[in-house]
DNA sequence: TTAATTACCTGAGAGC
DNA sequence: TGCTCTCAGGTAATTA
C-alpha cells in the first residue's frame, strides 16, 4: 500500500533511468483506473526521461516533451529490468534505449498511468494540498485547516486535498504517537495537538523513507526490494500496543482503524 | 456546501 | 479439496 514514503522510495530507485530514451511501448492492459491512452506509444516513443518526482502519491516522469503521471493505486509497482520477465500482473512495458525494461505491474488494477503535456494540467494534481515534508506544512496551517470540520481526525488527514501523502497506515500510527483518538473531530484538536501531529508526521515519514517503506502486502520499488519500516509499527496490524494495551479495530469510512483507547483520548 | 457511503479490483485467508 | 464469503484500501463519484 503506497503511501508517501513507499512512492518516495520507488522514486528513488528509478532515477538511474532518467537520461534514457524511451524505445517503445506496448500496452498489455488498458483497463487501469483511468483508462489507459491507446496511442500511448506514439505519445512517448523517442521521448527522453529527463527526471523523475513525487507529487503526494503521485510519480511523475518529467520528459524533454511533456510527462508521465502515474499513480500506484494499492498494489502498483514499477520495475526495472534488464530482460523482461513475464508476469500475469504487467500491464504496461516501456522498452528503453539501452535494451532494459520499465514495467507497470499492477495487481489490483487501482492506479493508472498516462501522459500529460504539463502535469500540472492533470486532474488529479491539480486538486492536492500541502506537502507534509516541506516548510509549509506548519502547526499554524494544520489548526487553520482543521476548524470547522466536522469530520473526524482520522478521514481528515487521509484527505488528500488538505494534506498529500499521508494513507490508512502513517495516519493510525502518528494518531497512536500524538494520543488523540481517531474518532475526534477534527475541530476539535487543538494548538498544542496540531504542533504535536506535525512533528510526528515529519518524523515517521522520513524515518519510514530512511527505512525503505513499509512493505506491507506487495510494495516493492523499482529493484523489487521490501522495506523494513513495517517492523517500525506501535498499532498498525497489532492486536496489543507496545504498554499491553488491548488494540481497538474500528471502520471509519469503510476502512480499517486500530487505535488503543486507553492511550488515545477523545 | 459539506460529510458519508459506495464502486472499482483481485489475492489471501477463513470457514464450511 | 473446493467452494463461498470477507477483508484489504486509494480515489472519485454518488448520495444524503
Amino acid at each position: 500500500m503506497p503511501e508517501l514514503p513507499e512512492v518516495q522510495c520507488v522514486v528513488d530507485s528509478l532515477k538511474r533511468i532518467s537520461g534514457k530514451k524511451i524505445v517503445s511501448v506496448k500496452i498489455l492492459n488498458d483497463r487501469l483506473r483511468e483508462p489507459v491512452q491507446l496511442n500511448l506509444n506514439d505519445l512517448l516513443k523517442d521521448k527522453i526521461i529527463l527526471e523523475i518526482e513525487r507529487r503526494g502519491k503521485f510519480i511523475i516522469f518529467k520528459l524533454n516533451s511533456g510527462d508521465i503521471v502515474s499513480h500506484l493505486g494499492m498494489t502498483g509497482k514499477f520495475l526495472i529490468q534488464e530482460s523482461l520477465i513475464e508476469n500475469k500482473f504487467n500491464r504496461i512495458v516501456l522498452e528503453l534505449d539501452d535494451g532494459s525494461f520499465l514495467i507497470y505491474n499492477d495487481i489490483r488494477k487501482f492506479g493508472f498511468i498516462t501522459y500529460e503535456e504539463n502535469y500540472t494540467s492533470n486532474k488529479y494534481i491539480k486538486k492536492l494540498g500541502v506537502e507534509p515534508l516541506s516548510e509549509n506544512f506548519t502547526a499554524d496551517l494544520l489548526y487553520e485547516l482543521t476548524r470547522n470540520k466536522k469530520t473526524n481526525i482520522k478521514q481528515f488527514l487521509l484527505d488528500q486535498s488538505f494534506i498529500v501523502g499521508l494513507g490508512n497506515i502513517y495516519v493510525i500510527e502518528v494518531l497512536y504517537l500524538c494520543k488523540i483518538s481517531p474518532k475526534r473531530m477534527a475541530k476539535d484538536v487543538n494548538k498544542d495537538n496540531c504542533i504535536e501531529l506535525v512533528e510526528e508526521i515529519k518524523r515517521i515519514l522520513k524515518n519510514a523513507i530512511s527505512n525503505g517503506g513499509s512493505s506491507i502486502s506487495d510494495y516493492r520499488d523499482a529493484d523489487d526490494k521490501e522495506g523494513s519500516f513495517q517492523d517500525s509499527h506501535k498499532i498498525y496490524n497489532k492486536k496489543i500496543d507496545p504498554l499491553g494495551h488491548d488494540v481497538l479495530k474500528i471502520k471509519q469510512g469503510g476502512r480499517g482503524t486500530n487505535y488503543c483507547p486507553i492511550c488515545q483520548f477523545y
